[in-house]
RNA sequence: GCCGGGGUGGCGAAAUCGGCAGACGCAGCGCACUCAAAAUGCGCCGGGCGUGAGCCCGUGCGGGUUCGAGUCCCGCCCCCGGCACCA
């Protein structure tokens, strides 16, 4: 005897057909994409690829379901779309879950990466499995150490003895791009600046064609991030003497050589290799002091503005000479000059910029105004335009001209010249840790830095190795790694023992993609040819300043080298916003509201969860998961299954069906335009509405068989893209051929998207006293004597003097009386 | 401070070449079906006044343009994201 309750063999059960689907187009490749299909264009949709931290979570499904949708509606629209998936799979958490005492990186990251691949493929995307990559794998990294050569043999990789950020959490350097607020970017730890021998890559080369992104179809908010980020400034460099020590001088950077008359005294940054030359014997010791304080103070509280501003500053005793008027200022050190920018060395003009203002009247010095402010400003720096005075030969000339007739001054003194600064610094790749790509580097005590022939890659990373928070890389605790041979000499070398910034490995994985299992090079020409560059990528647009930025720095690289075509690697790029947990914040685990799709997947299906996210609002926008809205979609679904499984009586009655049709045909026209333009909340919606209208009929109990099932086939179309499962599940009890995902995106017939009697508003001075019923194209006439034909209208019109009639067909007639 | 985006029902949101504000959905209320519940279906669902027909108000705030403004213009307020001692 059973007392298990009995299915409803009629009613929408994913669980029952959505994974015997997926093992299906698996096994019939489906979703493979050749290079080349005869008579479809090629089409790249790209959605970035997740980090395999061991979970799916949410956010990963809002990101690539509806990229997945996009791709598959490019694909009914006869695009050979390739969309692939990988795992960005080196990085820091593996590494820590190995120090922890744990599993070894390698085995933690394969695990994950196991599991990662079974969730995703619980989604039912169309990803090309075939060209999946693991940045972790030798066969991948091999090649990210390939790209360091050629950027090594280009000049754009170069090692530096500098002051790099440092995460003393993280036990390794950082980029710029990786500090935000003075943090590192992954654990929020106060970085710190530390001397060390890193590896660089000269982006800033390439800074004023990344700065150049203008005609980029990207949102603009990650446009005008990068801009910001490059921060080009166009100024001037001179230089200047330092007064009775002869041959003793120092450059400066400005961005006003117009002001340079009322410059009253001059700034080291405190790191300036000058300051031990200049420093007076009575200004050693508060010079000393100063310079330690600001050594050890961390970049947080160097940036701060907070703090009184007179603890920020000291004279070193020494004077140089103002090479515009020949006089002598003083020469102070402060910790608002950055060794970083420019040359580490300015000229102070406190009449036209207030840092110099403020440091000025904590310290007591002159202020000269060189530019004429408006008659009631206040008691500050004025940066504005105006006639330049109390400067000789500039007196009487705007900003713009008095900059350019410095800078020809200058020149013409043999001093100084235009010159270009940018904010963005060179990339600093070397992390010191284990689990990342080795940097292909020897040091042999004869021939110095010697880069690892190409022959010799990968530079394998030792299995066997210790996992100690030491802040130098566990490779150098490794002497069978670190021991070599120099390939010049052939005598004993040492391997360097940094690996690379992850971000490189994501900087190329797009490339990799279009040849993945390529032995002989990253990929082939004819490959690149073939897929690059990227018809559209999604994303988050939190990686607008790094990974973004990186990319386009290596597709410009691998253009010169001839390897791609084009400039740029995203053609269109669309950033999706951030999911939030229901509470309206950051999901996380400390907080308690992280939702599992899994669970979400379990309960309500794959279909439901895809559809959900979409339906949540626009996609650009984000925002909290509402965990009890999901049944809304739930019962979509299931009125899709219960019209289509269980129509009503179906009958030859084709006179009747007029308007069905216009409802099927304006629903389609409405989400073609939608999943094009990426508003998959409208396109659910509009779905949504056309399935109620079968409901409505079904209601009624009959309908016309032709029209029905052109209704229903559409709708499976329509929804398709959004819904893999239930669409190729219904398409086949309706007798579609197989499969609904290789079908042709179908046109909708314009004459079925506009009804023939249209309801308007009837307006008396632009406030709606009646709704009629007019027919779509009724002349103004018509129109005018359907609305007085309204009792309650007329009334409103009768008596008074009708000034005006503004007729909008299909919209309004609107009587403007007196 | 500068730059970008945004403020619309109880909630997520629709609607911007100026033309019926609130499509679609959640929650809520009522009804049908049911012994009951679930599920499903139907109806209502911005606020105020009115028995009703209907009237008035309403898209962050204050002005303006227009026959007509969520949408355009001027001046503000608030929220989110980015940058911020870069000379």
């Amino acid at each position: 005897m059973t007392t298990e309750a009995k299915t409803d063999p009629g009613r929408y059960q994913p669980a029952e057909f959505e994974a015997r689907w997926r093992e299906r187009w698996e096994r019939d490749g489906i979703n493979r994409t050749p290079d080349h299909v005869p008579g479809r264009e090629n089409r790249y949709q790209l959605t970035m690829l997740p980090y395999p931290s061991g979970d799916l979570h949410v956010g990963h499904w809002w990101a690539m379901a509806p990229s997945d949708a996009l791709a598959r509606f490019y694909r009914m629209r006869g695009y050979n779309v390739m969309f692939p998936m990988g795992f960005d799979a080196f990085g820091l958490p593996a590494e820590n879950a190995a120090i922890k005492g744990g599993r070894h990186p390698r085995d933690w990251t394969d695990a994950n990466v196991e599991r990662m691949r079974g969730q995703l493929r619980a989604m039912g995307a169309m990803f090309d499995w075939d060209r999946e990559v693991d940045s972790s794998q030798p066969d991948y990294y091999r090649w990210t150490q390939w790209w360091f050569l050629q950027l090594f043999h280009r000049g754009l990789a170069y090692r530096k003895d500098a002051l790099a950020n440092w995460c003393p959490s993280c036990n390794t350097t950082l980029a710029n791009e990786q500090v935000v607020d003075g943090r590192c970017e992954r654990c929020d730890t106060e970085v710190v600046q530390r001397q060390m021998e890193q590896w660089f890559f000269r982006i800033t080369q390439y800074a004023d064609e990344l700065l150049a992104n203008d005609d980029l179809d990207w949102p603009e908010h990650v446009k005008v991030m990068q801009r910001n980020w490059i921060g080009r400034s166009e100024g001037a460099e001179f230089t200047m003497r330092v007064q009775g020590q002869d041959g003793v001088e120092f450059r400066v950077y400005t961005t006003r050589p117009d002001t340079a008359f009322g410059m009253t005294f001059a700034v080291l940054a405190p790191e300036h290799p000058l300051v031990e030359t200049i420093t007076t014997p009575e200004q050693r010791e508060a010079v000393r002091e100063f310079v330690e304080r600001v050594r050890r103070a961390t970049e947080i509280e160097r940036l701060s503005t907070e703090g009184p501003v007179e603890k920020r500053g000291v004279f070193t005793g020494a004077h140089a000479i103002n090479p515009f008027n020949g006089q002598p200022v003083p020469i102070y050190l402060a910790d608002y000059v950055l060794t970083s920018y420019g040359t580490g060395a300015i000229m102070a003009v406190p009449g036209q910029d207030q840092r110099d203002w403020d440091f000025a009247k904590a310290y007591d010095l002159p202020i000269v105004r060189t530019v004429q402010p408006p008659a009631d400003w206040p008691d500050e720096a004025y940066t504005g335009d105006g006639p330049a005075i109390n400067s000789q030969w500039l007196d009487g000339l705007h900003k713009a001209d008095a900059i350019q007739r410095a800078i020809q001054w200058l020149e013409g003194q043999g001093i100084g010249e235009r010159k270009v600064n940018y904010r963005l610094r060179d990339w600093l790749i070397s992390r010191q840790r284990y689990w990342g790509a080795p940097i292909p580097i020897l040091y042999c005590e004869r021939d110095g830095v010697v880069p690892v022939p190409e022959h010799d890659l990968p530079v394998e990373l030792p299995y066997d190795v210790q996992f100690l928070p030491t802040g130098q890389s566990p490779l150098a605790l490794s002497e069978e790694f670190v021991n070599a041979t120099c390939p010049r000499c052939q005598g004993p070398a040492r391997r360097e023992t940094d690996t690379m910034d992850t971000f490189m490995c994501s900087s190329w994985y797009f490339m990799r993609y279009v040849d993945p299992q390529n032995p002989e090079a990253p990929f082939s020409s004819a490959a690149a040819q073939a897929w690059l560059p990227v018809d559209q990528y999604t994303g988050g647009s939190e990686h607008a300043t790094m990974h973004l930025l990186y990319a386009r720095f290596f597709y410009k690289v691998a253009r010169d080298m001839g390897l791609v075509p084009g400039d740029e690697p995203f053609t269109r790029y669309y950033s999706q916003g951030q999911i939030l947990g229901p509470d309206g914040r950051r999901m996380s685990k400390s907080r308690g509201n992280v939702v599992a799709p899994d669970d979400q997947v379990e309960r309500w299906g794959a279909d439901t969860f895809r559809a959900y996210l979409m339906f949540l609002g626009p996609w650009d926008q984000g925002g909290p998961y509402d965990v009890d809205g999901i049944v809304g979609v739930f019962r979509w679904l299931s009125r899709v299954w219960a019209v289509v499984t269980d129509p009503p009586a179906l009958v030859d009655a084709p006179d009747a069906a007029r308007d069905l049709r216009i409802t099927t045909h304006s629903a389609l026209k409405k989400v073609g335009e939608d999943y094009d333009a990426k508003r998959f909340n409208t396109a659910i919606a509009a779905m949504m509405e056309l399935t109620n209208a079968l409901q409505r009929l079904r209601d009624q109990g009959q309908a016309d068989r032709a029209t029905w099932y052109e209704a229903v086939r559409l709708l499976l179309l329509m929804a398709a893209p959004a819904c893999p499962h239930i669409a190729e599940e219904l398409w086949e009890r309706v007798g579609g051929t197989y499969s609904v995902h290789q079908q042709s995106w179908p046109d909708f017939d314009p004459a079925l998207t506009v009804r023939d009697t249209v309801e308007i508003a009837a307006q008396v001075n632009g406030k709606v006293r009646a709704r009629i019923l007019v027919p779509a194209e009724a002349s103004e006439e018509a129109a005018r004597e359907a609305a007085l034909a309204d009792e309650h209208l007329a009334s409103q019109v009768t008596g008074k003097q009708v000034v005006r009639v503004v007729y909008v067909p299909g919209r309004l007639v609107n009587f403007v009386v007196k």
